[in-house]
DNA sequence: AATCATAACAACCGCAAGGAT
DNA sequence: GATCCTTGCGGTTGTTATGAT
């Protein structure tokens, strides 16, 4: 049995949005609020499927969204998030309030990347691009997904098939942040676009600790603590 | 003015995670 | 525990705008 479509083509609008249907999903969005994504699209009148009605809330039509060109902070920004998480594009954007995961991703593609080239910058690396290879350790925000991904890299490790860098090459570990618990921190930052909810600091589910705890209404933790006032980012101190 | 190349960005697609049953 | 459904993420594509020739 396969897995049904996501929404039914046949009677569905593709491409460019017009005003109307943007009038018509701010409307029902405005007096139902979001949520249901699957759902609205039959109940505000719209012919698209509840996944391109998500996209054009989050990315075009949101009213907390700041439009317009990204300041010069703000590509020092994306360039140090970057660095820290990757293409972790949500996660940059849950940093930088009114910007989206996909204007950031674009805006990256089309700028940032030239940018850093210029600056002789491997934007992937964020290394000099001339500067030979070194010995570095990675660790990943990313856990393997499965027990079984785990012990299948595990063994290529002893088996000397591959590295870990090959194996886990999300994040390159050229900083010197880390989180403030002793133990080594297992639980996965993030799974498939759900925030892990255990707290950094006193490593609860519910915890009461505000150290890392965003003061936002969506929740979240404040790894880097730029949310909790200190707004210097340049303080994140990198190699 | 016409044509082509490139940039910019909106939108789509496939996939995976987590919840519900 | 297995299966299905919904949501969200990241990569990619398509379309439009702009600049160069």
């Amino acid at each position: 049995m396969g897995r049904s479509p996501c929404c039914e083509k046949a009677h569905t609008n593709k491409g460019a949005w017009t005003k109307e249907e943007d009038d018509r999903l701010i409307a029902y969005i405005r007096a139902h609020g979001e949520g249901c994504w699957r759902s609205l699209p039959k109940a505000a009148g719209l012919l698209r499927c509840g996944k391109s009605c998500r996209l054009r809330w989050i990315n075009y039509l949101r009213p907390d969204l700041k439009r317009g060109n990204f300041s010069e902070e703000e590509d020092e920004l994306i360039i140090k998030f970057h660095s820290l998480l990757g293409n972790k594009w949500s996660l940059i954007a849950g940093r930088l309030p009114g910007r989206t995961d996909n204007e950031i991703k674009n805006y990256w593609n089309t700028h940032i990347r030239r940018k850093l080239l210029s600056r002789g910058i491997d934007p992937t690396t964020h290394r000099p691009i001339n500067e030979p290879a070194q010995e570095t350790t990675t660790i990943s925000f990313v856990a393997a997904n499965t027990v079984k991904e785990e012990e299948e890299a595990e063994h290529k490790i002893t088996a000397g098939i591959s590295n870990k860098e090959e194996i886990i090459p999300d994040l390159n570990l050229e900083l010197r942040i880390s989180p403030p618990c002793q133990q080594p921190q297992t639980e996965p930052l993030k799974t498939g676009g759900r925030i892990c909810t255990v707290c950094f600091t006193c490593r609860e589910n519910q915890c009461s600790c505000v150290i890392n705890r965003s003061s936002s209404s969506n929740g979240g933790y404040d790894l880097l603590r730029l949310k909790a006032g200190v707004s210097d980012y340049r303080s994140l101190e990198m190699k």
